[in-house]
RNA sequence: CCCCUCAUGGUGUAAUGGUAGCACAAAGGGCUGUAGACCUUUUAGAAUCGGUUCAAAUUCGGUUGAGGGGA
């Protein structure tokens, strides 16, 4: 078993363990920036080391695009290619689904993207999906799931629901990679039947750990954690519970005392480039100009390198003339907001007290401008 | 002293008699398994006085101001 759960949380389902992979160990719960090409957005994978990034998650379609999995196999795998040491999910594309500029057509065998760079169709099956993962050779792989946008009929999730059962067990038949770590996909839009039904579903398949997908997507907070409810109830509790794409600070401790251990999310690092920055007292928008003489950090006990060396009038200025450096300093702290906010929330789990913790973060947590 | 050119939101600029448009700036809002460092809403304008005209940013005259040239 490649997680154990430390402790629980008595009055809500939050937990803390360790997941094991083949790059190391991982403290849960926690937070994966996303690194799509081998890169974050103004982000270095040293910046990421030094802000504490346990884990990231890159893209298995973009990256089997460019460099391709000739160059990966030459650079004897993704992690010797960038030089990171410690363990990375792949993400199967299956959320490239949502974006036009990728998606051409699907069926039951598999879908057709488009790569951007040049136009051209590729194939993407369930199988082909396992195969490049392993070529990569991600410490955790994400089976290919039919992940449809908010908001459609439940006809549209129905199909989709089904089609992703069917591609886990597909994944499952031709994953062999020992060193890898395979997780399901629970789909089923916001609907309590198709959720409940996906869930058991894959939780009856062998998988390493299991993840909610499909919110986040523009279906109401309500909805989203109905959705979430409804799918944590059927899996095996003591499997690692991934739930895709959330990444607001507000979203991921709600979700951490449902009994989420892991996420991911562009969400930290594209406010940061918008110039919305997370603080215990709410997200500000710095663009403000009501900042540009205020001359403390971010944040007094942010541990991050943006809140130790500038301030907030400094990053304002830099902000206002749009200078790109503000992107990396922001990004910092964003994502490094998040790691703290998880850090924190293991240690009030093992100390008993994560009710309290959750309920003072999410009172304080109120736009504060 | 004379001549020429010019004067449009906070800034820079369009429109030749008939709805003053654009960009930036300013003030809001959004962003959740990344090709968007983006998208969106709002605010805000004819130097000044007079004439011609149904109608003037646009034409004519005066004033003021800016820039250039000549004695």
């Amino acid at each position: 078993m490649s997680f154990k759960i430390e402790k629980k949380d008595k009055k809500t389902k939050a937990r803390c363990g360790v997941f094991k992979t083949e790059h190391g160990k991982i403290k849960t719960p926690f937070f994966m920036p996303v690194v799509t090409k081998g890169i974050a957005k103004f982000l270095t994978l040293k910046n990421l080391d030094e802000i504490k990034t346990q884990c990231f998650i890159s893209n298995c379609y973009l990256l089997y695009l460019k460099p391709g999995k000739e160059i990966l196999k030459k650079a004897k795998g993704y992690h010797n290619f960038i030089n990171w040491k410690k363990p990375i999910f792949t993400d199967s594309g299956g959320f490239q689904l949502k974006n036009p500029q990728f998606f051409i057509s699907m069926s039951d065998k598999g879908v057709w993207f488009k790569s951007p760079f040049d136009g051209s169709k590729h194939f993407m099956s369930p199988e082909k999906v396992i195969e490049l993962q392993n070529i990569i050779g991600s410490d955790i792989a994400m089976v290919l799931d039919d992940m449809q946008d908010a908001n459609l009929s439940k006809e549209v999730y129905k199909k989709a629901t089904d089609r992703t059962i069917e591609w886990a067990k597909r994944a499952l038949n031709v994953h062999k990679n020992k060193n890898q770590l395979l997780f399901g996909i629970v789909q089923g839009g916001v609907y309590k039947d198709l959720r409940e039904r996906c869930a058991k579903e894959i939780n009856k398949l062998k998988f390493d750990g299991l993840a909610i997908g499909g919110l986040a997507l523009g279906e109401s907070k309500e909805n989203m954690y109905k959705a979430i409810d409804y799918s944590l109830k059927h899996l095996d509790e003591k499997k690692i519970k991934y739930l895709m794409g959330v990444g607001s600070p507000e979203d991921i401790i709600i979700s951490v005392g449902k009994g989420v251990d892991c996420f991911d999310s562009i969400y930290p690092t594209k406010m940061a480039r918008h110039g919305h920055i997370f603080t215990r007292k709410g997200a500000i928008n710095l663009k403000k100009g009501s900042y540009k003489d205020v001359f403390d950090p971010i944040e007094k006990e942010c541990d991050c390198s943006t809140c130790k060396n500038h301030s907030l009038s400094y990053l304002h200025h830099l902000l206002r003339l749009d200078e790109p450096g503000v992107k990396i300093l922001l990004s910092i702290h964003n994502v490094r907001f998040l790691h703290r906010l998880l850090e924190d929330s293991r240690r009030e789990i093992e100390k008993g007290t994560f009710e309290a913790f959750q309920k003072k973060f999410l009172k304080d947590y109120k736009k504060r401008d």
